[in-house]
DNA sequence: ATAACACTTCAAGTAAGCTTGAAGTAAAGA
DNA sequence: TCTTTACTTCAAGCTTACTTGAAGTGTTAT
């Protein structure tokens, strides 16, 4: 069985190990078996783990919700609603962000192209662009 | 000339009064007239860098930077390069969390439609159905 | 006029999510 | 063997972004 430490896991994910022993602390990560002088050996259901928790995690789920969906799914039948509603509510939540997203970035992007005219006005010597207006 | 108490900018924005005087407070938002007994009276201009405050901030940007770009903007000539560095890497970065969005919002949907599965086959009676797997 | 309510300032408090430091143990290389 | 390096726990500290409370002034409704 492939196993890891926690530099290993710190590496792949991208994030310090004290956040590793944060996230076990919380009781978001499953109990990590230790070797003889008690360092962490993380398998691949701590991979997966983790990856599920930074999938909620990085679509702006806090933490406690994260725990909340970990918990039910210890008894998936005794908590089918709350899963559901957690996971279609999150659905919905994320897909909002995105249009939100899609329409600030429009935004950014008008800001970008203006300030590269300006720029561009200033090193050819020529005039201010009046074609374009202030955008924030 | 068009003007706002700060209740009206409260709720066009949906954010706490108390928010906009912090704001205020931080710099973020250009000095803000008062009437007699000191009440603070919003112009169009303050619309204007809130909704630009809010398209940043919504998008991750922390207020110092949004700070840091509103202050370049006083002087556009002499921070050029600051601002466009500044929009350029929020570009970048509001693209680059779409797509993770995106990722993200998938392996949501996959829960979804794998414990939806499971509350059919409950409903139902029927067996566990086998032909999708555990997606955390 | 008097109550109720809205606004003001300013300092202190809160919540989420880590991060750091001290003090100790253990394995690995010169 | 000695030193460096990596890990351990646990509590305390930090950052961001607000939020709340106290104490006071002003405005509005009955």
């Amino acid at each position: 069985m492939q196993t890891y430490t926690i530099k290993e896991m710190s590496k792949r994910f991208n994030i310090p190990a004290s956040t590793l022993r944060y996230y076990e602390d919380l009781g978001l990560l499953p109990p990590v078996e230790r070797t003889s002088s008690d360092q962490r050996i993380y398998t691949d259901c701590h991979i997966s783990r983790l990856t599920g928790i930074l999938c909620f995690k990085n679509t702006g789920l806090p933490l406690a919700q994260i725990q909340d969906f970990f918990r039910y799914e210890e008894d998936i039948p005794g908590h089918m609603d709350e899963i559901l509603s957690l996971v279609t509510t999150h659905e919905q939540d994320i897909k909002q962000q995105i249009k939100e997203m899609k329409s600030n970035l429009a935004h950014i992007q008008h800001k970008v192209r203006y300030y590269n005219g300006i720029k561009h006005a200033i090193e050819t010597g020529r005039e201010w662009p009046c074609w374009e207006e202030s955008s924030s």
